[in-house]
RNA sequence: GCCCUCAUCGUCUAGUGGACUAGGACAUCAGCCUUUCAAGCUGAGAACAGGGAUUCGAAUUCCCUUGAGGGCACCA
């Protein structure tokens, strides 16, 4: 691979490490989108240089409404610190139309006054012969006496470059070696629209220059428009920055990653209770890796050990088992107390509003401690808990008849069980065990019958923390209640069996 | 259609000519543990796209084929 011009360690730098993040407010930021912006991050802290944040919004007509500021919280909640206040593309027009005047006036841009409907008409024709779709270059050789009547008509132009029309341009990409262009391939690409605002061909290089940018590390789309990129720098006496193009990241079905790919938006896996430092984890592993074993990294670790030599080449498909996997891992390494303040806000959230808020905080650590090890996301500790909060529970009386037990010895054991609860002295897990574990072979019942049934009647369902310690944490007098409960509904199924 | 890029288990990846009977992780399956679930532990199956060439020796180098992805806007 070709690193001659990576920075080796902080001291040996030719220049300072300067790299940015560049979205385009027309759309939420996707997991593609903060992967660029984590490897930049990661890149900038690793070499102690600059990670600036730049929104291209030079697009109007496809400007989102509340893109910026999902850009932003997404990169907070991420911890993803920029050193630059945000720059806008749209708050820097006339540095543009400066540059664009340069090239038009070294006679590297011309003006173009082709409709859009001309220009559209034009593609199809290309395509429907198998062309390659290309500005055919109609108002590149205009005579002096075309362009004055042009003028007179009162079209805004659009200035566009004039992209030799033979020889190659090539640059050296970071990751992927020597990538050369005939130049032949290329047209003649807008850099200023009708409408005042760059493009981002144009509004990138200029930018990139301006702000000094060492290294520019965007995703692999971006590939093909770099030759166009060389072009501008060539034209304008520019040296370039170092480029190095990352692997896409794709959806399931191998293609770009886009709306029909579900949680298309990152900040929905905040609101699916994934943990930001297990995103980062997750994230920074698509695309490189520290050896053949670690999948597990700290932030500090990988800014410690993040390189460019080993980002891979090849494309990844987005694997959520293994982030739930991961955020499961992460999840079971937080302190009960920050397991608890993690989960309180989504208790908050999806319990349900039938239970009183704000919740017992003494009663949730509890409850909490049953749940940890147990949840994989913070959005399914909820549905995992809700029965510790309920007042009734909601199950069908036959789910206590599991593993063929008769509905007569069901009765019979929640009946003695029931009286020797009442009269339990110490309700702890430990003694709850010590009292009835023996009582499963008083009742000739296997612990698995006897334990499943109390189980239900306890928890309303058959998969649950241990039964002693649900016991213990919710307190004797809502388990007796229950267990009435089962009772009652035990004999309603008899009578109904017997009918 | 043209251009560019890429190609190791289902998925993420290790691998930079001999240490590869190709390693790890997720997922899957089986077993153990066990009052259920989860976690944990043990084990199993699972890949070098195909064909040439170079070489004493190729997952690793070169070429071709195939496949996949990306790009070809007054979008970024």
């Amino acid at each position: 691979m070709a690193n001659a011009n990576m920075p080796q360690s902080g001291s040996e730098l030719e220049t300072p490490v300067r790299v940015r993040f560049a979205p385009s407010p027309t759309g939420y930021p996707h997991l593609g989108n903060i992967r660029t912006a984590l490897f930049n991050w990661l890149f900038a802290r690793r070499y102690g240089g600059k990670f600036i944040l730049r929104i291209e919004d030079t697009d109007v007509a496809r400007k989102v409404e509340g893109a910026v500021e999902m850009i932003l919280d997404s990169l907070r909640w991420l911890e993803l610190d920029w050193d630059e206040s945000p720059y806008f593309q749209s708050q820097r027009l006339d540095i543009y139309r400066e540059v664009a005047d340069r090239l038009l006036n070294g006679n590297d841009a011309y003006l173009c006054y082709c409709s859009p409907e001309r220009l559209e008409a034009m593609r199809q024709e290309q395509i429907k012969h198998k062309q390659p779709p290309k500005y055919d270059g109609r108002c590149r050789h205009l005579t002096q006496q075309q362009k004055t009547e042009l003028r007179a008509q009162a079209i805004t132009p659009v200035v566009r470059f004039r992209t030799p029309l033979d020889g190659e341009t090539s640059f050296q990409d970071l990751i992927r070696g020597r990538v050369s262009f005939q130049n032949s391939t290329l047209d003649d690409f807008v850099l200023l629209k009708s409408d005042g605002y760059p493009t981002y061909h144009l509004a990138n290089v200029v930018d990139d220059n301006l702000m000094a940018i060492s290294h520019v590390l965007r995703a692999d789309e971006w590939l093909s428009s770099t030759p166009r990129h060389m072009l501008i720098y060539q034209a304008l006496n520019w040296d370039a920055p170092h480029f190095a193009h990352l692997p896409m990241i794709l959806g399931p079905d191998r293609s770009k990653l886009s709306k029909r790919h579900g949680a298309t938006n990152i900040m929905e896996y905040r609101e699916q209770g994934y943990l930001p430092e297990a995103m980062i984890n997750f994230l920074a592993l698509l695309g490189w890796s520290l050896d053949d074993r670690t999948e597990l990294l700290t932030r500090q670790e990988l800014v410690r050990n993040f390189s460019l030599e080993r980002i891979s080449k090849t494309a990844a498909v987005f694997n959520k088992e293994k982030l739930e996997w991961m955020n499961g891992v992460y999840l079971r390494q937080l302190s009960p107390d920050e397991f608890v303040q993690r989960a309180t806000p989504f208790l908050d959230r999806d319990l349900p509003l039938s239970i009183e808020r704000p919740l017992h905080s003494d009663y949730v650590r509890q409850v909490m401690s049953l749940i940890q090890e147990r949840a994989k996301t913070l959005a399914e500790v909820p549905r995992l808990c809700d029965f510790f909060f309920m007042d009734e529970l909601q199950y069908e009386a036959s789910l206590l008849l599991s593993r063929g037990l008769s509905s007569e010895s069901a009765v019979e054991a929640v009946k003695t069980s029931l009286r020797r609860l009442e009269v339990t002295e110490v309700w702890d897990a430990e003694s709850l065990e010590e009292m009835l574990r023996p009582l499963a072979t008083e009742l000739n019942l296997s612990t698995a019958k006897f334990f499943g049934l109390l189980r239900v009647a306890i928890t309303g369902r058959s998969a649950a923390p241990p039964l002693f310690q649900t016991m213990a944490v919710l307190d004797r007098g809502k388990c007796l209640k229950r267990l009435t409960t089962a009772l009652d509904r035990l004999s309603a199924l008899t009578q109904a069996q017997n009918k």
